[in-house]
DNA sequence: TTATGGATTGCAACTCTGTTGCAAAATAAA
DNA sequence: TTTATTTTGCAACAGAGTTGCAATCCATAA
């Protein structure tokens, strides 16, 4: 695991450091989207500084290891999957909020149907936020 | 128009202030949606407090009368149409933002396509956000 | 029209989020 | 092991948004 971490830094020509690590295992071993408070919260221990995770996470979403999920309250990331990797990336994203318990996920095996925009307009990429009760919290 | 901006004000049981109009034909007056520094600004000659125009987006928020536009960078709002008055909210939004000039709008007549979630899944609200080049940007 | 009670405002102070500059420390490559 | 380059931690700052409270304003009823 921690050798597939190192890896991934290296495949983006990134040196491998204790905070960029922790960061992405972090992302790894939790399947939501993360705000940075949560990685603070998650690292607490580790001691890394402030700024450290969020330049740590601005140089995850230009290298496209990570992406930022649309919210109506506050920042989140979320792993880019391989298929995104680099300059082909997945302009398609589509995430679910949960309004009981607050986690939101990707939901990668969904595709957004196609959208008639209004002539003269040209899409490039598109977000779409389903906000609802997720299986774990409408099964109550 | 002051006299439309008033009966919104009363039909939702809140009191007619110089803050409130102000804020609310501010939005009838631009088709884009505005954060709180685009209300500032616009309003900056009327001295009106910053905290004032906070509460003020808060309380529209609250009654219905604008809803949060999800953007990948900071808070907007947008006026909600006459369908999505009081209870009966239409909780269907597609907004563009135009990555050239920055203008996001509400594209009314679009409808999300249906989307089918996993199972246990309940969905409540869907927002979509199309970024790409508006009709004027991809003209020139 | 005026008095009055509840709602709204302005101010000050604060928290939270995110950024920048710079010297010190750490990494990767020779 | 040395060295060039990148990354980190610190301090300081900027912007967004919130809270408490006294003063003011608005709508209603007399």
């Amino acid at each position: 695991m921690e050798q597939f971490v190192s890896d991934i830094l290296k495949n983006h020509h990134l040196r491998t450091t204790a905070c960029r690590e922790s960061v992405l295992s972090t992302f790894q071993n939790r399947e939501a989207a993360l705000s940075h408070g949560d990685l603070e919260g998650a690292l607490k221990s580790k001691h890394f500084d402030r700024v450290t995770i969020y330049r740590t996470l601005r140089t995850f979403l230009e290298k496209g290891i990570i992406h930022k999920v649309l919210d109506d309250e506050g920042t989140r990331y979320a792993l880019c999957k391989d298929h995104c990797v680099g300059d082909d990336h997945n302009h398609d994203h589509v995430h679910f909020k949960c309004t009981d318990c607050g986690q939101t996920n990707c939901l990668d095996n969904l595709h957004i149907p196609a959208v008639k925009l209004p002539s003269g307009y040209q899409a490039q990429e598109f977000n779409l936020l389903v906000q609802g009760l997720c299986a774990d919290c409408s099964a109550e």
